[in-house]
DNA sequence: GCCGTTTTCGGCCCGACTGTTTTCAGTCG
């Protein structure tokens, strides 16, 4: 029983909650608890096993559900949901994934008609019998059926960041077109910078909303790429475009500007504690700016909404509500996180000598173009023949290259000799020592033999970590987003490990993987590791992925001293 | 069910849009 099954049982009794029309406080209670146990970092099963009084210091769970992870923890389930369980099927709750259906409309579906499941309720729609149910009328019905076919179609699955912002970046070059158009940015959990996003969120500012609303909207919901039009109203409007994305967009006036662009960007619960705390000083915070009674005091600029409650301005990759509002008050500052122009070197590279797709000498241009010192080429070690890794006779050669490349490149950059060298099942690295003590950099990483039990996974890479040769430990989890599981392992220890032995944790930028993930940077930060942010470049465009790995860092609450990588030559290295 | 710089009881963020209603409930973020 991990934190995310535990977490998904907290939610689902929410859900049912919320069809039985119980107290709302309670189902946010549940809710809540669901949320901030699954961004949790430390395995519940070790606070239960060493001390689980400390299981009510979790922000949202009290006594009530603190005894409720217990008994998850300890015997596998919980008699409570279990027996909610028995009054409400399973397929009730996938209602609730369809788009306008919630808690209210299940309940009406389950006790007048019957249905059980989305089937169902197709079934019902296409005999006309929900038209007839208390406030619901022809149009629900169809909306319904809408509905149902669009879930069908687009899977539930959150977006990788990079596909968001692509997407965003077309159309806010689109809506800056519009003649009415003053301000326009992106918010919600793509500023956010969240590790996958849900929805794209658009804020829009005009000078004078009456005259120009109309307009923005009009010329949004004529946008080329949208495949629905889910709602569309004076201020707001909802799309689905052709990928799957829905699209929010948001027109408000530009005196809200700050104050609309701290409710869009979130996160929900940052609002809500934000909120809370504005009433408690007698204020009241919405998207349109910070109120004393029914007087406009400030909300032009985001920095005034933090103000007005006595915080600091809070970047917006910290906007969880995991602490960000409680470190803000009580310090009056935040440090200075780390950003892409400290970036002075990548350490994870790869070329045609494994299967990367460029030169060494077109990786080295690539580097030269992003203004980067230094940057490692560390091509796959042999196991790796599905992707045709380096025999040792191809690592001799590509040394002598290396030393070539750098002459005619008259010292622009320095090209530092690595590997990415696999760990083996048994944690031992697939190079001789004799190779790997001549290298510059080795990264150690497991490719293989992700699904090993628990305890053996962690034994195999703490003694990785332990080869005196290893320097980084290589996308730690090997989780691919929405494709592949991350590996499981006790993830403290594997930290530990790397402090105590010097080896730097990777913070890979790929988009797919952005591993490690942010919700163990912090924790492996206040351990007292250190972090090298990585590319893991295959081509000459992929040097650009490095702001996703900041944003990761950014999340973790890393500066730049926490990053090798930004130190410069003869500096960064001294670590290991 | 959780929580406390007014509180261990009495609160729990705030507003837009839709479809059904003639003033609002439900849903969403």
């Amino acid at each position: 029983m991990d934190n995310k099954k535990i977490a998904s049982i907290f939610e689902e009794m929410a859900d049912i909650f919320d069809i039985q029309g119980d107290s709302v406080f309670k189902i946010n209670a549940y809710r809540k608890a669901g949320l901030v146990i699954s961004n949790f970092p430390y395995d519940l099963r070790d606070v239960v096993a060493k001390d689980p009084k400390q299981l009510e210091n979790i922000p949202g769970v009290g006594k009530g559900l603190k005894d409720k992870i217990i008994e998850l923890v300890n015997t596998g389930k919980c008699e409570e949901h279990d027996q909610l369980r028995k009054i409400i099927p399973k397929g009730l709750l996938e209602l609730l994934e369809v788009r306008g259906i919630g808690p209210k409309k299940v309940k009406a579906f389950y006790l007048h008609l019957k249905v059980q499941s989305i089937n169902d309720l197709k079934e019902a729609c296409e005999k006309h019998k929900v038209r007839n149910l208390p406030g619901m009328g022809e149009k629900t019905e169809n909306e319904i059926l809408k509905a149902i076919s669009e879930h069908a179609y687009f899977s539930t699955k959150r977006h990788m960041i990079s596909e968001a912002m692509q997407e965003a970046k077309q159309i806010i070059s689109y809506m800056e077109k519009c003649d009415d158009v003053k301000r326009i940015e992106y918010a919600g959990s793509l500023r956010r910078r969240q590790e996958t996003i849900g929805d794209i969120d658009i804020l829009v500012t005009v000078k004078n909303p009456k005259k120009s609303s109309d307009i923005v909207m009009t010329y949004f919901n004529s946008y080329r790429e949208i495949l629905t039009i889910l709602s569309k109203g004076d201020t707001k409007s909802s799309v689905v475009l052709q990928s799957g994305i829905q699209v929010d967009l948001r027109v408000i006036a530009d005196e809200s500007f700050g104050a609309a662009m701290h409710y869009f960007t979130g996160s929900k619960d940052h609002n809500i504690k934000m909120r809370d705390l504005a009433k408690k000083k007698g204020l009241k915070i919405s998207e349109y700016g910070v109120f004393q009674g029914e007087k406009l005091i400030s909300g032009g600029k985001e920095e005034d909404v933090f103000k007005s409650v006595g915080l600091p301005y809070i970047i917006p990759e910290l906007r969880n509500n995991i602490g960000e509002i409680e470190y803000g008050l009580k310090n009056k500052k935040f440090p200075d996180f780390i950003e892409l122009k400290d970036m002075r070197g990548d350490l994870h590279s790869h070329t045609v000598y494994s299967d990367g797709k460029a030169s060494i000498l077109e990786m080295a241009q690539a580097f030269i173009a992003k203004g980067y010192e230094y940057f490692a080429v560390t091509d796959h070690s042999s196991v790796m023949a599905i992707v045709k890794g380096m025999s040792t006779n191809d690592i001799h050669r590509q040394w002598k290259e290396i030393d070539e490349v750098e002459k005619k490149l008259k010292g622009k950059i320095k090209i530092l000799k690595g590997c990415e060298v696999d760990i083996l099942k048994d944690g031992s690295l697939d190079f001789s020592d004799d190779v790997l003590k001549q290298l510059d950099i080795v990264v150690i990483s497991a490719h293989t033999y992700g699904t090993l039990p628990f305890d053996e996974q962690t034994e195999r890479l703490i003694t990785a970590i332990e080869n005196p040769y290893a320097k980084i430990l290589g996308h730690p989890t090997g989780r691919l987003i929405n494709k592949r599981a991350p590996m499981e392992f006790n993830m403290e220890r594997v930290i530990e490990a790397c402090v105590q032995n010097h080896v730097a944790i990777e913070i890979n930028s790929s988009p797919s993987r952005l591993d490690l993930p942010d919700k163990f940077i912090k924790i492996a930060k206040e351990k007292g590791a250190k972090f090298v942010i990585n590319t893991d470049s295959h081509t000459t465009q992929q040097p650009d992925l490095m702001e996703y790995g900041i944003f990761n860092a950014r999340r973790g609450w890393l500066t730049k001293e926490d990053v090798l990588n930004t130190k410069g030559l003869g500096k960064f290295d001294t670590y290991f």
